[in-house]
DNA sequence: CACGTATGCCAC
DNA sequence: AAACGTGGCATACGTG
């Protein structure tokens, strides 16, 4: 386990990196954004045109006159909430906010109503976030065509990074048509191409570095192995073999991460349930999910109640009731000596009021127990990241290549990369990601995993390489 | 008018 | 007993 002083160096020289990232800054193709910004703009213009046109605008004018706002969620959630004969259209509210106690105006629960305004709505206020955040917000940062965002080792309480002005480490991906219209602006420098350097599940394999646990590591070892699928598997009760590339993505996403992060059954079987329909999710055979689980007897989600004992209880044949039964051996069969591991580290912390991590860190203070689990895997899996790029700058300093480091996103490295210095750097970054750190940290017992991204023309164009 | 809070959404 | 972790940032809106 490294020290405190390895700690603390950890810190010092990943400042020095990061100022030597931040000093190199990424190309910016202005006229393509400036482009873009118009061509979005145009976009957003003449929806809010065809959104005053809408009967809905009509209600919303009569309501709040002078006041109506086209991007305030609270007045259209008055609009869709209130009963006809008071002016609305009558959609029932699903839930409330967390602090308020305004109806919830999410994508969530918007994409649930089925009606042309708030479709348009929706699409509204993603361009309205494209230009503002991301299209202005690179916009205004450049000098002399590169962006030179901050990347912040001091900020964030697992002693992880941040990044400001603009935020480098949430640009649009997900989102194919978004991500483009933002990514695509983005260029490497002349005689230059992108390099992504991405750690594969980091945080998985840095916390079976903690827990250390047989069934986790077997997992990772084993490329045959695959831990969503299976669990994708018995969430929607059907074989291995059976299951899609989207059931797999909802078992990953809607359980198996959310399990690991501490939450629990309760909250993960309303999603995973709602994906079915939603999404239409079906077996590889192409057999509907829903039809599956009738099958098995289970024809609702359900719900949770209170035994007088305290004890939550589910109702048999219910989704909830199964979901629960999953989770039970998730911890309590498949992944226990991670449970184990999970109960004495927090007992630990409750007995010293701190924990150490992998990366010589001490943490001492007041938290609460999901915090005490997962600060040290997210801390210790960026710190991975952090020491690999230290390693990279250094070697491409030391060998005085026209290469750079442009950018770091927690697991993953962005470079500006000399063509005539591709493969040279490519291997490099294998060998440091892959190899070196592992001679640096013996703590690492399962291999890391790196996948590499060429973008020739721009950051969203980028494209997998062996 | 400046500022803080609530809410929501983007990334990992 | 508790119940999904970390950030940055834009807009709406109320308050001083």
């Amino acid at each position: 386990m490294a020290t405190i002083a390895d700690g603390c160096r950890l810190m010092e020289e990943g400042c020095q990196a990061l100022a030597v990232i931040e000093e190199a800054g990424m190309r910016i193709d202005m006229d393509r954004l400036d482009w873009t910004i118009s061509e979005t703009s145009q976009q957003i213009e003449q929806m809010m045109a065809e959104q005053k046109k809408d009967d809905v605008w009509r209600l919303w004018r009569r309501r709040f006159g002078e006041k109506a706002s086209m991007g305030s969620r609270s007045q259209l959630a008055k609009i869709l909430f209130s009963l006809e004969k008071d002016g609305g259209l009558g959609f029932e509210h699903r839930g409330h906010t967390r602090l308020g106690k305004q109806a919830r105006m999410d994508e969530d629960v918007l994409e649930q109503i089925d009606h042309p305004f708030v479709k348009q709505f929706l699409k509204l206020e993603g361009l309205k976030k494209l230009r503002s955040t991301y299209l202005m917000g690179v916009r205004r940062e450049v000098v002399d065509g590169l962006l030179h965002p901050s990347f912040n080792l001091h900020l964030v309480r697992t002693y992880r990074s941040s990044s400001d002005h603009p935020n480098f480490q949430n640009i649009p991906i997900r989102d194919k048509e978004i991500g483009k219209l933002i990514r695509s602006c983005f260029v490497p420098r002349p005689g230059h191409v992108l390099v992504e350097s991405d750690y594969g599940s980091l945080e998985v394999r840095v916390s079976a570095c903690y827990n250390h646990d047989p069934m986790l590591i077997e997992y990772i070892n084993d490329p045959t192995k695959d831990m969503h699928r299976d669990m994708a598997a018995e969430c929607y009760m059907i074989e291995p073999h059976e299951v899609s590339k989207e059931a797999r993505f909802y078992a990953k996403n809607q359980f198996v991460f959310p399990e690991f992060y501490g939450s629990y059954f309760a909250q993960c079987a309303p999603n995973l349930w709602n994906a079915i329909g939603r999404y239409n999710l079906k077996t590889t055979d192409g057999q509907s999910l829903e039809d599956v689980l009738l099958a098995q007897g289970i024809t609702s989600l359900g719900e949770t109640f209170s035994h007088y004992s305290g004890r939550i209880e589910t109702k048999p044949g219910t989704f909830m009731e199964h979901i629960r039964q999953v989770e039970e051996d998730f911890w309590g069969r498949r992944f226990k000596v991670y449970a184990k591991w999970k109960l004495d580290w927090f007992r630990e912390y409750q007995r010293t009021g701190g924990f150490s991590m992998l990366t010589g860190f001490r943490v001492d203070g007041v938290y609460k127990r999901n915090d005490v689990i997962n600060y040290p895997v997210q801390g210790s899996a960026f710190h991975c990241l952090l020491w690999s790029l230290i390693q990279l700058v250094k070697w491409l300093r030391r060998n005085r290549m026209k290469t750079v480091v442009v950018g770091q996103i927690h697991d993953s490295i962005v470079a500006d990369v000399h063509e005539d210095e591709l493969q040279d750097y490519l291997a490099m970054t294998r060998q440091i990601m892959l190899k070196d750190i592992r001679r640096e940290w013996p703590w690492i017992i399962v291999p890391l995993e790196v996948e590499q991204e060429v973008a020739e023309t721009n950051w969203f164009e980028k494209k997998k390489v062996a």
